[in-house]
DNA sequence: AAGTGGTCTAGACCACCAT
DNA sequence: TGGTGGTCTAGACCACTTA
């Protein structure tokens, strides 16, 4: 099913503004799949006679999709959906730097153990865990620069949303783990929200990060949404700062 | 003077996009105080004749300045300088809540202490300290919700760009540290970036915060830039997370 | 009712990228 | 060279706010 295909129904009379209707419109081919991660979109001109408005109505709501970070513009080349990649990765999830130093860098990964487990209550909130299928995936990983663990990573997704994945699928991934979730089961983190806290590292994940139990480390609780604020991942990560630092830049316009 | 006064010169042949001209002698305006924050712009009808532009290239410019958190159009009002104010400041700067509540309160400050001394090597390179005036403001403040201290604030600025601050107007203002650096001394902390550390309480801060030394506590390294990236203030809060925390939220689009 | 920003049109021309 | 997005124009009409 190609987008040029669709019968898209615009309403000129409608109270929501065109642009808006048509950003809609092209989310919904987003959750279709009729538009995929890192696809080229149709041209300006195309989707002005889909939509049949005008031009400028057009590139505002590609604009305000750009905005959001789920289509990127390229002059020359055309436009594209958006996709986790390593280095959008970077920028855009990944606040780990070396002290004294802004660089940022792939950590490396190792899977500890998968295991497909009953949910607790508040994952069947948080996450909306269907009751015919009441099942995560529960995921441990190390990670660590140049050989050196700084974190351990809890990640914990609702089985019915990643369906038939499994440890070989999640290890032999050529990419992120985000990136896994996009390109396999049509999962766009779109965004997320973050607790941090300080605490006495516990006996087990001190023994993971290779420091004395109740050394104080950080303990991040991440939600990730989609784009509908539907959330889909919970991850918790502690990490070990005696090297390694914490990073957030913002702008006054992000809350 | 006022903004209308004032001989533009946009260059239609020049390579730079006319909205970006118009977008950058907005920002002149506000550094050099022609516009200052809550003040009303000119309509769009003023501002075309102004610039000598058409009414989309002008909106064009006020579009990045509303997404960059400069101004804030209002339909049937016009479009405003922005201003930190309590509201914004809640949810642009302040990333602290208690546990099982996503509600932000302003905490109540307390300053422990004000100091003018000179600045060491790193506070010179950070904030840009003239070498004829190498004096910082040196400020200490305790942050608590409902009387129960939660974090310890070192606050450090340059004197040279906060002439005449003294500890009676830093106590006596009556909003936020950034609304005063504003609307006294020009300078708007438009975005800022923070490293983040799980340490053991040293004594003193353990002392401020009412807690054993060694406890761990986040020590949240924050530099403060204006517009035009200068790096203003340095603030380093060390933060007791045992019944508040620290959260952030993001979206796919900001680094 | 008057004034503001918000939406939308129907183009023109330019800058960039691939071949 | 042909195709893409980027910039810009000169309006028209709508929705919202205040008085």
């Amino acid at each position: 099913m190609s987008i040029r295909d669709i019968k898209f129904n615009i309403d000129p009379n409608s109270k929501t503004p065109l642009w808006l209707q048509i950003k809609n419109e092209l989310f919904d081919c987003l959750e279709k799949e009729v538009l995929k991660p890192g696809q080229l979109m149709p041209n300006e001109k195309t989707l002005v006679e889909l939509f049949n408005v005008s031009i400028g109505t057009v590139r505002k709501a590609i604009g305000v999709l750009e905005n959001e970070g789920i289509l990127i513009r390229k002059q020359g080349l055309g436009t594209f959906v958006c996709q986790h990649d390593d280095h959008s990765f970077l920028f855009k999830y990944f606040h780990i730097v070396h002290h004294d130093s802004d660089e940022r860098h792939i950590p490396e990964v190792e899977c500890v153990s998968f295991e497909l487990k009953d949910a607790s209550d508040k994952e069947i909130d948080v996450l909306n865990i269907p009751k015919e299928n009441n099942k995560v995936i529960s995921i441990y990983n190390k990670l660590a620069f140049q050989g050196k663990v700084h974190s351990a990573d809890k990640i914990v997704i609702s089985a019915a949303k990643f369906p038939l994945l499994n440890e070989e699928i999640f290890i032999n991934r050529h990419n992120t783990v985000y990136n896994l979730y996009q390109n396999k089961f049509n999962v766009f983190i779109a965004k997320c929200s973050e607790r941090v806290r300080a605490i006495p590292a516990p006996v087990n994940v001190a023994k993971m990060l290779g420091i004395k139990a109740n050394s104080p480390i950080l303990k991040i609780s991440r939600v990730g949404f989609t784009y509908h604020d539907e959330a889909v991942e919970l991850r918790t990560s502690y990490v070990n700062t005696s090297e390694i630092e914490y990073i957030r830049q913002q702008y006054s316009t992000v809350g």
